[in-house]
DNA sequence: ATGAAAGCGCTAACAG
DNA sequence: CTGTTAGCGCTTTCAT
C-alpha cells in the first residue's frame, strides 16, 4: 500500500496518464472502454489523487479560512459552532475545505494576507471581528473576505452578513408595546458604535411610531461583564420610577442583568419585563427563560460562505446581508 | 503584484533558486552576504512561498483534520469550541494547520481515510465520535487518529483523551457524603456503555468505601431529552421515599432533570440536592447554578493534539489520557 | 558556497 | 481518442 500515483494507475491500465487524469476529473476525451478500465483499477487500488499537486497546478487551494474571535468567556461566541457548521455544509457542496484559526482580537493581519498570497486559502471569513483597521487593510490588499456578525458600519462598504439589529430592536419594542407596555427602557452596549446605533435606533423608531417618547433616564449602556450589569441595576433602582419593561440589546447582557435584578429582589417578569435580542443557547435555560428575538442560526454561515464564493469567483454581489429575526415568547415579558 | 516565485526572487537577488530556498528554510550553506541580499528582496517584495509546492515536495500536509460530531441540540457540544481553540494553539506552535469537518454521526469513514491517503491531512482528531466500527476501521487502515471525549472502551486500545469519569463520579459522590448526605441516588445515561460503567462504578465505589449501600430504586438511566427527564422525575416521585441527593452523570442530564423537578414542585436544593459532572457553559446560568465537577477545558484539545503529533511522528506514547476533574460548589447541593 | 538539474504528482496543451 | 511533453513552484542532490 505504498503511495500510488497517477502513473501507476496508467501503467496498470495500459493507458497514458492523461487518460487517467481525464477519468479522474470526469472529462470527455476518453473512450468508454478506457474509462471503465481505468475506473476499475482506481476502485481496486483505492487510489486517491494527491491534493497538493492538483492545487499547485490549478493555482487554487479550494480552501477557505475561518477566523474566529476567541472570547475569554464563551457565552459570547454562541453562534460560532453553528456558523462553522453551516460554512462547512456549503463548502462541502462547493468542493471547498475549511481551515480554522482563532484570534484574541489583536490579530495578525499580515498572516491572513500571506495565507492568501501563498495560496493556503482562497478567501477568508472573519467571525465577530470588528477592528476597522484590519478590515480596511484587507480591503486595500484586495483579499477576498467576508465579515460575519461584526458590526461594521455600512458606509465602509465591506462584504458582511449579520443580524438586522435595527429591525430586531424595532420588532422587539413593538412586541413589548403589543403586550401593553408603554414605559419601556433600553439597555444597550457601551461600545461597538454601529450596534448601539442600530438597536437604539430601532427602539426609538418603534416608540416614535407608537406616538410615545423615550425617557432618557431609562436608557443605560453596559459592558459585557457582571460588574457592569450590577452597576446598571443599582443605578436604575435609584430612579424615582422604573419602566415596566426594558428592551435589552443582546442576550449576553440580559443574562447578567436578569441575574443581578433578581439578586436585588426584582421579580421577573412581575416587577419588570425583559425583551432581548439574539437568542443565545443559554437563553432558554435561564429562569425564567428569556423572551428574545431569534433567527435561523444556519443563515449566518451559509450566507457568508455563499457571499465569499461570489467574491472569489468575481461574480456580482450585494455587500451587506441582513438576517431577519422574529420574537420568541418565553418567560420574561408580562402581559399588562 | 503578480504572484512571485522563488525564481523571481533568485533573479532579483542575482543568485540561484537553491540559495533562496536555503534562506527561506533557514539552512546553512549560504554566505552571510547572499543571505542578507535575499532576505532584503523577500522583505521588499513581501514574497511568501507557495504552500502546496512545499507540501508536495515533502509529502506532508502539515495539517490535522478535526471531525466534530454535530448535535441537533448544541447543548451537547459545549466543549467543542474550547477543544478547537486549544488544538489550534498547539498546532500553531507545531507549524500545523487545522481543517474542520462535521458529521451527524453516520459518518463517512472512507472520506477520512482518503483524506489521509491523498495527503489532505497528516492525522485526524475525532471529537465526541463513539461509533466503534468506524474507530476500528481507522485502526486497521493505520490512519493516525485520536479520539476526544468519545467513551471508547479502554480494551480497544485506541488513542484517546477524555475525562476521568470514574474518578469524577467517585469524587462527586464523596463531596455529597462530606455535605452530610447518605441517601444518594444516581442518574446516568441510557446508552454509551463505557460512560455508564465508569460513572456508575465511581459512584458505587465511593458509597462502598463509605460503608453505604446503593439503593437500586434510586438509580435511573435517562436519554438526552426533556421527555426522558420528565419521565425519570415522575417515576422517582412515585417512590415511597426519595434520597436526599442525586449524583447526575452529566450536566446535559442535570439541566433537564432540574427543570422538570422544579416543574413538579421540588425545590432544589431544599427538597433534593443535585451534584453533577462536566461543567457545561450553561451550568452556571441555571437557577440555582449547578454544582458540578469541572476541569480545565483547554486540556482536551491540547492533550489530543500532542498525542496525535506523537503518533504522526511515530514516537512512543500512552494510548489513554484521562483528565482530572474537581468539584465546584454552586447552588444545587444542600449541606445537611 | 554556489548553481544546474532532477524530481514531487498532476494537468493540459499539443501532436498524432 | 490517445499519448507525449512541458510545466506548476519548490526542495534537494550533486557537481563545481
Amino acid at each position: 500500500m505504498a503511495n500510488l500515483t497517477i502513473r501507476d494507475i496508467a501503467r496498470m491500465a495500459g493507458v497514458s496518464t492523461t487518460a487517467v487524469s481525464f477519468v479522474l476529473n470526469n472529462r470527455s476525451g476518453v473512450s468508454d472502454a478506457t474509462r471503465e478500465k481505468v475506473q476499475r483499477i482506481i476502485e481496486q487500488t483505492g487510489f486517491t489523487p494527491n491534493v497538493h499537486t492538483r492545487r499547485l497546478n490549478l493555482g487554487k487551494s479550494y480552501t477557505v479560512q475561518v477566523v474566529l474571535h476567541h472570547y475569554e468567556h464563551s457565552l459570547f461566541n454562541q453562534f460560532a459552532l453553528e456558523t462553522l457548521n453551516s460554512i462547512f455544509t456549503v463548502c462541502k457542496g462547493l468542493g471547498y475545505s475549511v481551515t480554522l484559526t482563532f484570534t484574541d482580537g489583536a490579530m495578525d493581519c499580515g498572516q491572513i494576507i500571506d495565507s492568501v498570497r501563498n495560496k493556503d486559502c482562497d478567501g477568508i471569513i472573519l467571525n465577530q471581528i470588528s477592528e476597522i483597521p484590519i478590515i480596511t487593510r484587507l480591503q486595500k490588499e484586495n483579499v477576498p473576505f467576508v465579515c460575519v456578525d461584526s458590526h461594521i458600519p455600512e458606509e465602509l462598504n465591506v462584504p458582511q452578513v449579520g443580524l438586522d439589529y435595527f429591525d430586531a430592536a424595532y420588532q422587539a419594542t413593538a412586541y413589548l408595546l403589543r403586550q401593553g407596555h408603554t414605559d419601556i427602557g433600553f439597555i444597550g452596549p457601551d461600545s461597538l458604535g454601529t450596534y448601539l446605533q442600530n438597536t437604539l435606533g430601532g427602539y426609538t423608531a418603534a416608540m416614535k411610531d407608537a406616538g410615545l417618547t423615550c425617557n432618557p433616564a431609562w436608557q443605560a449602556e453596559v459592558a459585557f461583564s457582571e460588574e457592569s450589569a450590577r452597576e446598571c441595576i443599582d443605578r436604575l433602582l435609584q430612579l424615582p420610577q422604573l419602566p415596566t419593561a426594558f428592551l435589552c440589546a443582546g442576550d449576553a447582557f440580559s443574562v447578567n442583568i436578569i441575574r443581578h435584578a433578581k439578586a436585588r429582589g426584582l421579580r421577573i417578569p412581575e416587577d419588570i419585563s425583559i425583551m432581548s435580542l439574539d437568542d443565545l443557547l443559554v437563553s432558554q435555560y435561564l429562569d425564567p427563560p428569556l423572551s428574545t428575538m431569534t433567527f435561523n442560526k444556519e443563515q449566518l454561515g451559509e450566507q457568508a460562505m455563499r457571499l465569499l464564493y461570489q467574491i472569489i469567483q468575481g461574480e456580482p454581489h450585494e455587500q451587506t446581508h441582513l438576517i431577519q429575526t422574529c420574537p420568541v415568547e418565553r418567560g420574561t415579558v408580562k402581559k399588562l
